[in-house]
DNA sequence: TGCAATGTTGGCAATATAACCAAATACCCA
DNA sequence: TGGGTATTTGGTTATATTGCCAACATTGCA
């Protein structure tokens, strides 16, 4: 395959797999709303601080979110909001998977 | 964090987990213009076939492809065409990371 | 029927991820 | 300045992912 075609692809999936984690996708979908310190994210996500802190320089080096402090506090922003429609895009195809496996079961016709 | 949305986001993000493979989105862009068979893909991927196997069986498993037989081929087809407007979201992503990157070197004012 | 071609599956080794704890850093205020 | 709060980083362990090879299954054809 092409290099630069290769590159292309490491590229975008190195962004992709940065969505790739439920905690992530929370923080984005959260950040869509507003922008939150890192013990406010922690809160929400429920998880050791270091966690979110890591999960969210993940994210940063991603470019898909930017941060700035405010006193000892770190604050979080989306830097992407179509990353939205792609989380509606992928919502589509669960649902469109569970309609198909009921239908297999043969219990309901859709 | 409620049950019921941490099962949204395991669910979504083992779909998005799918997608975050170099190969993987090399095939999901290929069948995105034309469905292929099993040796057709290995060929473009330039990978074992065992391999390009496993990478679609993991996609059909995502409920992002599926397939049929025609003989002894195995052709795939792309379920989901909205996953090319998540490409193009990362991709723009990308190249704002890139040009910030520029901008930070101070070479170019962008 | 026997063989060649096409795919899938199991196994193994290498690498990458993720979570927690502990330690280090940065910042604010008394 | 000293202590407390907020965050990041390093270390460790457990788990997941990936790629290739080998073995097996299916199909088509001579």
């Amino acid at each position: 395959m092409d290099i630069k075609l290769k590159a292309r692809y490491e590229a975008l999936s190195r962004v992709i797999k940065a969505l790739s984690h439920p905690t992530r996708l929370l923080i984005v979908e959260e950040l869509s709303r507003s922008r939150y310190c890192v013990c406010e994210l922690t809160e929400m996500v429920g998880a050791d601080t270091s966690t979110v802190s890591k999960h969210l320089s993940i994210l940063k080096n991603a470019g898909l979110i930017k941060d700035h402090k405010v006193g000892a506090s770190v604050y979080y922003e989306l830097l992407t909001p179509c990353v939205l429609d792609f989380i509606g895009c992928i919502e589509d195809v669960i649902k469109e998977t569970a309609e198909k496996q009921l239908e297999a079961t043969g219990i309901v016709t859709v």
